[in-house]
DNA sequence: GTGGTCTAGACCACG
DNA sequence: GTGGTCTAGACCACC
């Protein structure tokens, strides 16, 4: 389900903490349906079940899934986590277009760059 | 003039070179003037010089000034830097884009963030 | 494999740099391969860690290597580089060419020059 | 007759310098003619004598003048300097050359490079 | 263990 | 005074 790339820039917990974060915004993982366990998850990967820890901290923290003592970890609720992570996401998405602007960059050209980018994730 | 945020995660040097680069954008700053000495702009922002001769040092590389020894470091014409500028905004731009796409945004969504964004500068 | 000339007047990173450039420019050093850990290179040259830190970030914005924290630095495929750097090259080449001009060195004693370098490369 | 450019990212003394060098190898100072004294350059030119002092210092290290004391500075004969640079200057495009070979450049392009360079000074 | 950032302080080249 | 290089030593994020 999950494939590392050990050549990618970005660190491993974040791959992780990513492809987690898809599968829970698709819905192929349900909510309030059980999380695989710290250690299972290090094991089926073989990665040091630190770096798991870390991930489901990042998910937690961004509201993507909640701990219950002693049992696991669970998925939240679409409506704790999707409208935070988007307000972010245009907030820096907006920051970003503006220091476009300063260097002259056109509207047009701007649409452009997000059109190829939707019609290559959807390939 | 320029504000630095501790709490923020991104590198100081980052922050201030960025700060910087709009500067020179917006042509607030202009070709051929002379930037603030390294030990100036340290005192001023009470860190150590060796962080500003960093900022410098990767404005240099980008192309946004040139040193002089023994005199200081001058702003760059625009052609020489605002080509590979826009050429890394919109590789930033389609990376930001596709993050977006995992967290189901919408393309639309997308497009009107963009044309707000637009408005604003103008005004 | 790298030794250092102090009475050179060249900063030693950059000595460094261009040494580790031709390793790998040559194959030598391998595409994704790891490189020497910045610590580990430090004492084998006897110098200070973060000189080679700021060998290391030089050669990653050349598109060189690429780091990955807290596993190592690795070397980019060839395309990342090879065009930036054969520009670089002519940029050099004729800069070093109209130096020559003003001491009245002739066009032909050059090309005769150059096709002795290519000469005994191949052989 | 030596006009400064402040803007150069070369260092003044090295300005002035190439170009005595060029008067000097074209035979508008000739052999064993008297330099302008450092004081009267300096006040020529508006800068400080200590720059034109190591104007004369890279000059007569290099060759192309030699100093006699209480009198002046003065030209050296053509044998005592152009050998030297020039041996130099082979050395310097031979090593360079070599690093380019190892990038993959053509030989037909490095000529073409040193052509252009010929026709661009002739103009 | 790895890379990355920052400080403090020194020394050199240049004007 | 200016920029540039280097050292020593600290702290952080990541695995």
């Amino acid at each position: 389900m999950i494939i590392l790339d050990y050549q990618d820039r970005r660190p491993i917990y974040k791959q992780i903490a990513e492809k987690l974060q898809v599968l829970i915004n698709k819905g192929i993982i349900e909510t309030d349906s059980q999380m695989p366990s710290v250690r299972k998850l290090a094991m089926d990967l073989s990665i040091n079940p630190n770096t798991i820890q870390r991930v489901y901290a990042l998910l937690e923290s961004k509201g993507y899934i909640y701990p219950i003592k002693g049992r696991g970890n669970f998925v939240s609720p679409r409506e704790d986590f999707i409208d935070a992570e988007k307000g972010q996401f245009f907030v820096d998405l907006k920051a970003h277009t503006q220091q476009g602007i300063t260097m002259g960059v056109l509207l047009e050209e701007v649409i452009a760059c997000i059109e190829k980018a939707y019609k290559e994730e959807k390939s």
